[in-house]
RNA sequence: GCCCGAAUAGCUCAGCUGGUUAGAGCACUAGACUGUUAAUCUGGGGGUCCUUGGUUCGAGUCCAAGUUCGGGCGCCA
């Protein structure tokens, strides 16, 4: 293969960004990322010799060369001394499909996709999901291994030397190696299939009989008791491939705008917004208390010198990051410890909280409304096959309704006005809505799917039922705050332009009863070169759970932590 | 934390107004058949009916308490 056409291959893949540039190939250059390889362990050597061509960069510096076969590439990156493999044939508007490999081995992804020829050998490994034999003399054999939402169908021959002493005895959960020719399937349902010519076992299941993850329905009550399993099934595992997905597009969404992320503290030594019970850290011994003079627990005595608790928000922290920085967001896990019985409740949990300077309440929905469309369409169009069956198996509507939420333009309602509408609506809800309470999940249903339609972002309400760090409109009796509504959920994302006025700032915390001794560092951030600032949280799971079509957020996140649970 | 519901095979479930030896599908196992698709067909193994106590001649079934799970509400992301 020549270097100009892997040249114009490996762009139309999408590769320059990770190579910095392609151009053409200097012998010394290809040289020099072979040895890369060979040091760095990524390439055997047969490998190696079985691709042909290379790049460097276009000023003659050697920063990156690459090889083919087939239409899949290995590009390396001398600098950085790693291999990719990625592939050629892809539509453009397709999302990035580089891999990892560090041995002559194919992921599922890659054997189904196309975009490993046909004819060629591969090796995949995975588990069994099902075997089916045939007198014929064969077995079918359906391997996943996590890289695509369909396993592959390997087609194992009775002359296989193991194939009555192992392969007839392989069932659900087994663990295979599996080389042969990848071929077009003869069969319906699948594009191509593997012709094994060896199947090696790793591991088989120990009693088949009650190994819990079949072929069938499982009920999710009963795959959360077996949380260490379940990532085997078709719905955890597609949920596990979004929410990876999500993760990586709210870095890329904050990055691509000049976002920094900042790692705010887990261990904090105050409650941050008064956000509910908090979970305590310490090293005392429970059973022989240090006390102090007043048989208080002395604090002095514990890890930190005072008491110190999990983060329930990196909110406050951030916004002194942010009051230098411009636009910075935090992604981490948080903690509550409320005990809250509900399946939208986590004690621990994922928080998105993004915070931008010299911004007020519209730049804050702005970014909100760009945000949610921009995370959306990367689960859309990263993951189609997962979203495929979470709209066959979990919710129907679950790829249309963010269709619908990409398509249309947030509308806009201001606290007030929602609650007119909701008086004026004739419905009867459970709890009534007058000027000054709390929307209930019920009003915002209703503004979102019966009055609008689409998702609403509700604006300015009471200041007496928001945080002390929302900022104090003109009419002195509501706060810049913001809720995003959107259809079939209610409230995803909560956010509001902060106080960035002392002596009001002062007036808040006063009126919410908190010691301004706790907040000394906080109010700083007032006194010197305080500009107006806005910001917004996002809970994670919940985020998963509306894009999946969950019902229980505990199926949002691997190993759920709740009120009498942290097993696993 | 409050209210409601549920618990029968490894899993998903049926089991009537209390009545002899508790059933089905899947899974497992043996066989038949087939380039098969959560294959199909035939046979087989597999149960402390959540626990404890009570009512009754007799309890999977009725009652009480407990345990666990689920749903709703509150708190919220």
């Amino acid at each position: 293969m020549h270097a100009a056409h892997l040249e114009h291959a490996v762009v139309g893949a999408d590769l320059v960004g990770e190579v910095d540039a392609v151009g053409v190939a200097g012998a010394a250059g290809r040289m020099r990322a072979e040895t890369h390889a060979r040091s760095a362990g990524l390439l055997g050597e047969e490998l190696v010799h079985a691709f042909a061509g290379g790049g460097g960069d276009a000023d003659g510096h050697d920063r990156g060369a690459f090889w083919g076969v087939g239409r899949t590439a290995i590009v390396l990156h001398a600098a950085r001394g790693f291999a990719i493999i990625a592939t050629f044939a892809r539509p453009a508007n397709a999302a990035p499909n580089r891999e990892f490999s560090f041995m002559a081995v194919t992921s599922v992804k890659q054997a189904l996709s196309g975009a490993v020829a046909p004819g060629t050998e591969v090796t995949v490994r995975g588990w069994v999901r099902t075997r089916r034999d045939s007198k014929a003399g064969l077995s079918f054999v359906n391997v996943s291994d996590g890289s695509c939402f369909d396993p592959i169908q390997v087609v194992a021959p009775a002359t296989l030397p193991n194939y009555a002493s192992e392969v007839q005895h392989l069932g659900a959960g087994c663990a295979v190696v599996a080389t042969g020719t990848l071929a077009p399937s003869q069969g319906k349902g699948q594009a191509f299939e593997i012709q094994a010519t060896a199947i090696e076992v790793c591991g088989f299941v120990d009693d088949p009989e009650t190994y819990p993850i079949q072929p069938k329905a499982h009920s999710l009550e009963f795959l959360r008791e077996v949380a260490h399993l379940r990532p085997r099934t078709n719905l955890f595992g597609a949920v596990a491939r979004v929410r990876h997905t999500l993760a990586a597009a709210v870095h890329r969404f904050f990055h691509e705008r000049g976002f920094l992320w900042i790692n705010t503290p887990i261990i904090t030594t105050s409650d941050a917004e008064g956000a509910g019970q908090m979970f305590r850290v310490s090293t005392l011994d429970l059973a022989n208390l240090p006390r102090d003079a007043s048989g208080g627990i002395d604090f002095g005595k514990d890890f930190f010198g005072k008491e110190t608790f999990l983060t329930v928000s990196g909110q406050l922290n951030v916004e002194a990051y942010c009051l230098s920085l411009s636009n910075v967001y935090t992604f981490g896990p948080t903690f509550r410890a409320e005990n809250s019985n509900t399946p939208r409740h986590l004690a621990e949990f994922w928080m998105i909280e993004p915070e931008i300077a010299f911004a007020d309440l519209d730049a804050d929905a702005r970014l909100a409304e760009d945000f949610l469309k921009y995370l959306f369409r990367a689960a859309l169009e990263e993951r189609p096959d997962d979203m495929a069956f979470f709209a066959e198996r979990v919710l129907p509507e679950a790829v249309e309704r963010l269709e619908k939420f990409i398509a249309a333009p947030f509308e806009r309602i201001d606290y007030a006005d929602a609650v007119e509408i909701l008086k004026k609506s004739g419905r009867t809800f459970e709890f009534p809505v007058e000027w000054g309470v709390d929307l209930q999940t019920e009003h915002e249903r209703y503004l979102t799917e019966q009055h609008v339609g689409r998702p609403v972002v509700v604006m300015n309400y009471p200041e007496r039922i928001k945080a002390f760090y929302m900022r104090l409109n003109d009419d002195g009796r509501t706060v810049a705050a913001m809720d995003v509504l959107a259809p079939g959920i209610g409230e995803i994302i909560g956010g509001s332009q902060r106080e960035e006025r002392l002596d009001m700032l002062d007036r808040r915390m006063q009126q919410f009863g908190l010691d301004p001794a706790h907040y000394q560092w906080y109010r700083d951030l007032r006194r010197y070169g305080t500009v107006p600032h806005a910001g917004f949280g996002l809970g994670f799971e919940r985020l998963v759970c509306y894009v999946c079509g969950l019902a229980n957020i505990r199926d949002a996140i691997p190993y759920p932590r709740a009120p009498g649970h942290a097993e696993f």
